[in-house]
DNA sequence: AGAAAACTGTACCGCGGGTACAGGAGGGGA
DNA sequence: TCCCCTCCTGTACCCGCGGTACAGTTTTCT
């Protein structure tokens, strides 16, 4: 029972190394068989086909995103008691983490999946469908928390707020990884972290900064206004 | 002659659609020969291989993507000459152009590239490559003449600006196609678009609201600072 | 008319996904 | 101790697909 989960994860691993840089099209069950070092028989008693390997590697790798977004965030909500300090800096965190892998970001299962779509079936797009869902449901729980403090210098729609925070990581991922630049991913997640300072705080510097309002709005008016 | 560029074309469009859907391992050629209405040899007679297929693929869809772009933000500059305002109003036509796709938008070949870049040779992830490194520059352009006349409220490295364009872009995708919400990808536009506006005026109308400064910060520190 | 371009047809190869089973090692409970 | 269940291995086979080879045919341009 134990030594059965341990291959199984370890098909897993490998699998999903392999996906995330080949494809599911790309990646034959053959040479995950050669790393794994176990044989076709033994791949098959795990996972009965190609899709149900998805299926697993699909649902593993959200269950771990959760994890990571769960813990950074919990942890910046315990270093600041302010909804929006507490986000900016799991944004800061968040991009920390992700300029700190080793060979850059592998890549997001969720757009592999996403760009593969019509050759799984209905349970596996459902799934992706709900961890983008889910993203929306984190990020817009944040930032409601936020909106409940502070106005929104522009008027903006929780939910398309909250999937920007998604859009800026997945197309960061892919910018990172065509440019084999690792480091673009977390400067675009910086990037969205000045995005979300910049629409509820007034000014640069911190949230102490009203007395300096007149000084950053000269500076921008004599900048050409 | 001229057959055979209608032909070939005919087997770019089927294929472009396919891969879009499928990835280029989940595309086969088979499937392409029986929609084009070819034979197995006419295809070979075109491309000599698959790799050679998806050169010609990616090639086709960045000159288009470059096609359009130039297009889109020419008859902004057209319409407005301040360069902020007409940046702003070409990320209007886009998210329009994206908004009137009938079945939302089809996928980016770069990201597909990008999930699959270890089975094509060095010179298709070049050309990707150079695809994103282009969208830098032309993004780049656009906000250096912007800064020429505005300085940002806060301070950003335009490379990474003008890759928060792409990001968004292919990001927004990611979410539309995954969501199977059409509408997202426009709307991730129009936040960059309020990013942007943000960034480099300073408030929410128009470049004449300096007056209102004072109601606005009134607001934002009543909502908790 | 003739050459080149643009195919069709046929036959074949090897790889990879997948199926079908038979059997074996090893640990845990009766 | 025996048996059963989990966790595999080994073998054999099928088929679809990428790809090659090449001969022959039609279409198109000059």
């Amino acid at each position: 029972m134990r030594k059965g989960e341990e291959t199984r994860n370890r098909i897993l691993d490998v699998a999903e190394a392999a996906v995330l840089q080949k494809g599911f099209g790309g990646t034959s069950i053959e040479e995950l068989i050669v790393e794994t070092g176990i044989t076709k028989s033994g791949f098959f008693y795990h996972f009965k086909d190609k899709n149900e390997l998805a299926k697993a590697l699909l649902n593993r790798y959200i269950e771990n995103d959760e994890r990571i977004y769960d813990e950074i965030f919990s942890r910046a909500r315990d270093l600041m008691d302010d909804p929006l300090q507490s986000f900016l800096l799991g944004l800061k965190l968040l991009s920390e983490l992700v300029a700190d892998l080793p060979n850059g970001h592998p890549g997001c299962l969720v757009a592999t999946v996403c760009y593969y779509e019509r050759l799984f079936d209905r349970e596996i797009q459902e799934t992706n469908r709900n961890a983008v869902l889910a993203w929306r449901r984190r990020f817009g729980r944040m930032f409601r928390e936020i909106m409940a403090v502070y106005t929104p210098r522009e008027p903006v729609d929780v939910d398309q707020l909250a999937d920007m925070v998604s859009s800026v990581l997945e197309g960061g991922i892919v910018l990172s990884k065509t440019l084999k630049e690792p480091n673009t991913l977390a400067e675009q997640v910086l990037m969205l972290r000045i995005f979300v300072r910049m629409l509820f705080l007034p000014a640069i510097e911190s949230p102490l900064v009203a007395v300096r309002h007149d000084q950053i709005y000269g500076t921008v008016r004599s900048g050409g206004l």
